[in-house]
RNA sequence: GCCGCUAUAGUGUAAGUGGUUAACACGCAACCCUCUCAAGGUUGAGACUACGGGUUCGAGCCCCGUUAGCGGUACCA
């Protein structure tokens, strides 16, 4: 290895990063980390319309947070406008394209799809026939442009022959000429084309390997073609399957929703190296099983050539709440909050309580401790940080609702009207309030009162946290401690029989 | 229409150069733990490897065909 690896992320300004776009970002920082190379971001925004200043931030948002920080950029396609067009007539000087006078065609209401269709139907009867103007004199082109007559500028590809390259992912391509027209490289109007704006960047930054989603694979036969147009080295591609939604439909965020922007996963709860860890594995697999691999690990392992072919399904069920996103997404943020420095969880629960203001002070000053200690409690059974906000909230504040389906299951006993009360009277006789003081108090009360132990448990868990899951109760008795414990059960009679 | 790509349980992935009951994870179900489950543990259901041929003693893997899905095909990106 000579040559430095330089790749790039080149995603169109939508103002969202897309999850699909994440994982070829990724991938590409992914294999730039692992060769010692250089990450590059470039804004695709050739389509002026389509772009502004906020259409980038989210792209940047998205990338910074999942740490993909890039080594250069971010650069703007648009930027090198006029050097795409004076490459473009360079190569119409060279005599590898020319200038194209018909004029502008109109766009009837008929999707791109069925134009499409059409008019290769009607070149199978008709015969296609030959660009009228690839072979104008130079001298003559030259005349007409100079008198201001509008032209675009088509490439000349070859008439007989195949092209060939070798994808990292897909294997040797090869594709007939006969197959390519002469694409346009510079609308009439001067505007350049994606094709050769691409190609041009890509040679500009010195890009040696590109690395990008499989709708481009068969284009990259024409873009090729520029390439040596231009008397370029060609780089290595490396296609990556497409990823969809349920249904093997296109994600998309105007049908799906917010789930398909990465943004949307840090708004919720994500850690962002679980998000990075899922979609390193939507087409990639180390081969060992290892399913749990954090970034340090994914780019030693990484490796391009075992990406998969097969586009892979997003799988989430818009109808389901809780399964807002890709179940094993969340199974794995799960496994993230469980397994990850306790330090680190309590930072970033500690900043999701600010957002959502349950923060204290006092957690981070005197009772700093108990904080951490009551984090690491929740951390089992909670899937996204936003959890802690959400059903941790009992533990962070005093104000919080009752779920019905808790109350009817464990705070249907009218007896418990005394014995809430009671339980309470007891409690706060105890001497040491530890989980098996408080535990030894209850089962005696209980057995006084001639009511099984289970039926205190349940209501309690409830009274204290209007939930009917959560830690064992002991715990979340200590959690809350005694004062706020006892005060909460004798106020539980409030809700008891609703 | 034409060109191309792909095809292993519901989903994500395994199964070096063809070799035994097609493996793992998520999800799902049941059971256990028991004070709850959305936690943990155990077990299980779920795939005639898209379909049809062929080569072979033997095919998920090789060959041919079919089908389906997807992508491309534009003075979109």
């Amino acid at each position: 290895m000579t040559d430095k690896v330089r790749v790039r992320f080149a995603p169109s300004p939508t103002g969202f990063l897309h999850v699909g776009g994440a994982r070829t970002a990724l991938y590409n920082w992914l294999f730039a980390r692992q060769q010692q190379g250089v990450f590059i971001l470039r804004i695709e925004d050739t389509d002026m319309e389509r772009s502004s200043e906020a259409m980038v931030q989210g792209i940047l948002e998205g990338m910074h947070w999942l740490g993909l920080d890039a080594d250069e950029g971010p650069f703007f396609q648009s930027t090198f406008a006029d050097a795409h067009r004076a490459a473009a007539r360079r190569l119409v000087e060279a005599g590898k394209a020319y200038y194209d006078f018909t004029p502008k065609g109109e766009t009837d209401d008929k999707n791109v799809k069925e134009r499409i269709a059409d008019r290769a139907r009607l070149q199978a009867v008709t015969g296609k026939a030959q660009n009228p103007f690839r072979e104008l004199p130079l001298a003559e082109a030259r005349q007409r442009v100079e008198t201001g007559e509008a032209a675009a500028i088509r490439l000349k590809v070859p008439e007989v022959g195949v092209s060939r390259f070798d994808d990292l992912v897909f294997g040797p391509q090869e594709r007939d000429y006969a197959d390519i027209e002469d694409l346009v490289l510079v609308r009439s109007d001067g505007h350049p084309l994606y094709n050769l704006s691409v190609v041009m960047d890509d040679i500009e930054m010195q890009i040696t390997h590109i690395i990008r989603g499989q709708d481009h694979l068969t284009n990259t036969h024409k873009q090729i073609l520029i390439y040596e147009a231009l008397g370029a080295t060609v780089p290595r591609f490396a296609h990556l399957p497409l990823i969809f939604a349920p249904g093997k439909v296109k994600l998309s965020k105007r049908t799906h929703g917010k789930v398909v922007s990465v943004t949307e996963y840090r708004d919720r709860g994500f850690v962002p190296e679980a998000l990075v860890n899922f979609l390193a594995l939507l087409g990639w697999s180390p081969g060992d099983g290892q399913e749990m691999i954090s970034p340090q690990e994914l780019i030693e392992k990484f490796n391009i050539e075992a990406v998969h072919k097969a586009g892979a399904i997003f799988n989430f069920d818009k109808a389901d709440e809780r399964d807002w996103t890709d179940p094993k997404a969340l199974w794995m943020n799960a496994e993230y909050i469980k397994t990850m420095a306790l330090e680190r969880l309590s930072a970033m629960v500690a900043a999701q309580l600010q957002k959502d203001g349950l923060w204290r002070e006092e957690y981070d000053q005197e009772r700093r401790e108990w904080f951490t200690r009551t984090v690491d409690l929740l951390r089992a059974r909670f899937r996204t940080i936003v959890d802690f906000s959400i059903y941790g909230r009992p533990y962070f504040a005093d104000d919080f609702a009752f779920e019905p389906a808790a109350v009817k299951k464990n705070l249907k006993d009218e007896r418990l009207k005394e014995l809430l009360p009671g339980l309470a009277e007891q409690l706060s006789g105890v001497e040491a309030f530890t989980h098996d003081g408080a535990e030894a108090a209850l089962r005696a009360y209980g057995e006084a009162q001639g009511v099984k132990a289970g039926l205190l448990i349940n209501a309690s868990r409830t009274a204290l946290t209007g939930q009917s899951v959560g830690p064992g109760m002991f715990d979340i008795m200590v959690a809350l401690g005694r004062e706020r414990t006892v005060e909460r059960l004798r106020k539980a009679i409030a809700v008891v029989g609703t």
